[in-house]
DNA sequence: GTCAAATAGTTCGATGTCGAAATATTACCC
DNA sequence: GGGTAATATTTCGACATCGAACTATTTGAC
């Protein structure tokens, strides 16, 4: 996008990098919207139905803390997944501060039946990279994104 | 979030790479915004301005394909750009369907004060990786990446 | 020339997303 | 034990985002 920006070396590597890097998640991610691989869940309800599936009743706050998004928006995903009966909501009686959410079983099912699927999309669509390209760009990415405000690792 | 995933290898890499490369952008993302490089912008209308900035005005529909969002979308954030006075919608007189968007003089001073420093946060964010990583996780994205494009000419 | 199809943009309804404020409950301090 | 601080969740307002339906205009086929 920002093809007409003139700068140092340095930023315009950094700009196309970031470009790519953004583009890239970007086409992966409406690529497999594309293709329906959810089903008719959004992917904030999948991602929340997943980690219930996987981890097991959690709070609210846990669950947003899990798939990384506001307690606030927690909140509303929650009411549609509860909405369409995939999770229940449950007080805690010990700490009644305290929600747990549930999968009901309807939500495993649903779950069940589009995980294969979705799984087989993402090995699909990251097959155009060879097992060390993949290896490379998850050590990239994870370096990229590990970075904490104390990194104050000067690399060049 | 998938971390008790239990599936073939191939299938534990990809989804391991998928994991790293969404949250490596998101990480990045949320460490600019809190750096609030772009101001009171929200990162769609620094988008947007940017591209006229750079390409000169254009169409409402050129927008949308220049930042990647739908026709819809760029209506509303069109509307709270033109609200703010930073750009301005001037209908083509040779073919009344068309708007052209044009940048204000507001519109390119707010750009230019907040670009300089946007840039340098984001060369300061990526300087965890080297030149020569940067340029292989360029390389990479770009790989992974252009092949929506490919598929998409391909069957449309 | 007229009417149907194509095109550009907007409107609408649903969902997601955040931060700030509000609410409810529990924990703590003296 | 009563008041205040901390914690968990929800509510609210603003913006983003999409697809489908709608409006206005132009183009094309006949």
């Amino acid at each position: 996008m920002p093809t007409h920006f003139t700068g140092s070396r340095a930023e315009m590597r950094t700009l196309d990098t970031f470009i790519k890097l953004t583009r890239c998640t970007n086409a992966l991610l409406s690529r497999l919207a594309e293709r329906n691989t959810i089903g008719d869940l959004t992917y904030s309800q999948f991602a929340v139905l997943e980690a219930l599936y996987h981890l097991g009743p959690m709070t609210a706050g846990e669950v947003s803390q899990k798939v990384l998004k506001s307690g606030s928006n927690m909140t509303l995903v929650i009411d549609n997944l509860e909405r369409d009966g995939l999770v229940r909501r449950e007080r805690d009686a010990q700490d009644r501060r305290v929600i747990r959410v549930h999968l009901t079983e309807a939500g495993s099912h649903k779950l069940e039946d589009v995980l294969p699927g979705h799984i087989a999309a993402l090995v699909e669509e990251l097959s155009v990279l060879s097992a060390s390209e993949q290896e490379t760009l998850g050590a990239l990415c994870k370096k990229l994104g590990m970075r904490t405000i104390q990194d104050r690792s000067k690399t060049k």
